[in-house]
DNA sequence: AATATATTTTAGACTAGTCTAAAATATATT
DNA sequence: AATATATTTTAGACTAGTCTAAAATATATT
């Protein structure tokens, strides 16, 4: 069994390889876990041993496939806890994530297994990241941001790349929550803000900055 | 806010004060807290420090005020994600002590008032104990001891007095769940057992051990 | 290629919680 | 009341995780 700090360690590294792919460096880790760059070199040298990262002095650091599974695991159980605060108590999507961060590391498969049972077998939280299985398999989904999307093409809300409190509080308070359907009416092209419609009401300006960090797929 | 040791070992002051009102003594928990006299010596210096508990050196311990709100709080956070592993995930009453033991160290009240009501607010845990409310108080209920329950008058189960996970499973084989209606038929004399019958089926036996650890109160 | 700068690691110290063995105190027994 | 026994506390050491400051290495710049 591994530690809570283990846990997250785990965790901030699989969240950085999934940014930036290739090895993973010290000072990105210790600023994920708020700590110092001394304090993840003790831990690296403690995952190291156990086999869960592969890690050579100043090399940086990769997951191994079996701290790649622990780390999906975490995933996992973090996930489906946003969904159990959001569809069934009731919480909004920028309130979850702390509380996730605690409940994740409870570990018991029983209890996420029916947990998972209990809450239908969702396939994404509510931001729209996909739960990955026991395997650590998951959802593919093939989203584009909202800032490349076709122009009067009904597309439908179902992700964000920024999670943030403040930005899904702006998002839900505009409207813009998971499975909106948006269509794109203009293009600034000095600023690159968009004027687009939801649910084909009367529409709204958002900027390039909030639109590359909303995703969308194609309407089905 | 307190560490999760120190929340163990006031629930752990907390429960051994209900058993046996007056001082606890430093065996006594930490045993209950499986650990050494040593270790909970300077535990309770440390709480002492806080105001958590009255503590004198070789005098034994007592709950403060500020000692009881919080272990009734953490009681609370306890009994209530019980309800929740049982009623909402579908595990046995058996089963959720430990998983529950987790979960109550989860700080946030409002993720705890928004799973009370969640539940439905309920008043007693799987196993028939009452849940504080916010401020500590919580239902007092009027049971006896079915080993001294009277002859051919119909009562209800509505706790155990015992928690182990085997006294648990043994009493959901035989039949003995909460709520259950029970009618002692005989006593024997000799060995204090009984011969009761349930919900009006075909009687059986239980020893004395067993009847004097299964509270009842009269059908209303 | 030599040097400056940035990043990472090492060394040694700190905290919360635990432990063993010995010392101090309280309680039980005669 | 004196002594034996049980309980509790103290002293000093250990672990996991963290930190600061200095040393080692890697990368960028000239």
């Amino acid at each position: 069994m591994h530690s809570f700090t283990e846990e997250n360690y785990l965790k901030a590294i699989y969240a950085l390889t999934q940014k930036s792919d290739g090895e993973i460096n010290t000072n990105a880790i210790a600023e994920r876990v708020s700590t110092k760059a001394a304090s993840v070199t003790d831990m690296l040298k403690k995952l190291a041993e156990k086999q869960l990262i592969n890690y050579q002095k100043y090399q940086g650091v990769t997951l191994t496939e079996a701290g790649k599974k622990t780390a999906l695991n975490i995933v996992r159980r973090h996930r489906l806890w946003e969904v159990f605060l959001v569809d069934k108590l009731g919480f909004g999507w920028h309130e979850v994530h702390t509380l996730a961060e605690e409940l994740e590391h409870i570990k018991s498969d029983e209890l996420i297994d029916k947990l998972e049972a209990f809450l239908g077998n969702p396939q994404v939280d509510p931001h729209g990241d996909p739960i990955p299985d026991h395997a650590g398999k998951m959802m593919h989904s093939s989203a584009d941001k909202l800032s490349e999307s076709a122009m009067n093409q009904a597309v439908v809300m179902t992700g964000v790349l920024e999670h943030s409190s403040a930005f899904l509080q702006y998002l839900e308070k505009i409207g813009l929550t998971l499975n909106t359907e948006i269509t794109v009416q203009e293009a600034n092209e000095f600023d690159q803000s968009l004027f687009i419609s939801i649910n084909a009401q009367p529409g709204l300006f958002i900027s390039h900055e909030v639109a590359k960090n909303i995703l969308v797929s194609a309407k089905e």
